[in-house]
DNA sequence: GCAATACTGTATGGCATCGTACAGTATGTG
DNA sequence: CACATACTGTACGATGCCATACAGTATTGC
């Protein structure tokens, strides 16, 4: 039986850890989706994103990709090597600096890419419906807005071990261009 | 719109796999910025979330938690472990199906359901900067809708082996009340 | 030139979760 | 009642990712 039955969970309960549990089990049903359409191709979400960014944007170094899919600078080698292995993309040393590989995408990895927008066009648009296109900015704007919140928080977190139970609000969150 | 002017690296890049990639992105960073905030209490996000769930709903089986947490039966079985260990959950034993453990939550389990809700009020609080009320109730409602799309999306995947390079329209996709 | 520091990619161990298979139990059907 | 089917929780191996530590390289200061 499919673990997806329609009625998913989340619509029955609002309140209590809301956003955080939403948000992780929508990631995991979005990665799942994915890797599901992707299979046909034998990749998974984070390959063909990586493959997706290096057809666009062109060669980089590995820590470029990680910074930008937001995977650590050791996952993103072990994607690149599987990806390599199969000759999607290939590593080129930079000759003026001899310590970064520079991943470039082969003619192989090209027609992947294409196939790899294909399937993404496709389930993007399933993924559309009910949703407007407004709607969709806003998630975009808010998810980014909240990546600069939690970068922000994470790096303003105590690091020693305080029980929390004080909830004074000594934090300076942001940097203040609130729009609310 | 005012997307602008972000460091975050999703800005920069829009077109390609983006909802796909800046939503598993601030999934992982949620997550680190909860297992960073809740480390001092010695739980994660997952471990939280089961916790500030019973503490709420009250004595559940585990495939009901497992069904609202969206982690699959075999990994809850292991959280509940733990917590068990910790004696902040016990299992019962229900009378009338000896299939199943029923989780209760401890007194000590309570307290430490008080200091996760103080956690959580806090740090919800630092990443709500910049996010208005209605931004979010949107972000929760796009977000709940996505859940239902890619729990369709899933289920009406291909089990095969096509190579999508078909972009046919063939997917009946959703039960129809678009509004795009 | 040489030491100190910073950066890139890799190796290693660990964790959370998944998928599958399984045993025990319940429930429905003859 | 006997059997088939469905459901619950567990065992096991696999995967994706992280954090840390490390080696090689660049850069900077002397």
């Amino acid at each position: 039986m499919s673990t997806a039955n329609l009625t998913t969970h989340e619509l029955d309960s609002p309140p209590w850890l809301r956003v955080e549990s939403t948000l992780m089990s929508t990631a995991r049903l979005l990665r799942a989706a994915f890797d599901a359409r992707l299979s046909a191709l034998d990749l998974n979400l984070t390959q063909a994103s990586l493959l997706g960014y290096v057809a666009e944007f062109g060669t980089t170094t590995q820590t470029d990709l990680a910074d930008h899919l937001g995977i650590g600078r050791a996952a993103i080698g072990s994607v690149i090597d599987r990806l390599q292995a199969r000759g999607l993309v290939e590593r080129q040393a930079k000759t003026d600096d001899r310590r970064v590989w520079l991943v470039a995408i082969t003619d192989d990895g090209n027609d992947m890419a294409l196939r790899i927008g294909e399937v993404d066009t496709l389930l993007r648009a399933e993924l559309r419906h009910g949703i407007g296109r407004e709607e969709r900015q806003a998630l975009a704007w808010v998810m980014t807005r909240l990546q600069q919140n939690l970068a922000i928080a994470i790096a303003a977190t105590p690091s020693g071990t305080q029980s929390a139970t004080s909830p004074s609000e000594s934090q300076p969150p942001l940097q203040e261009n609130s729009n609310d």
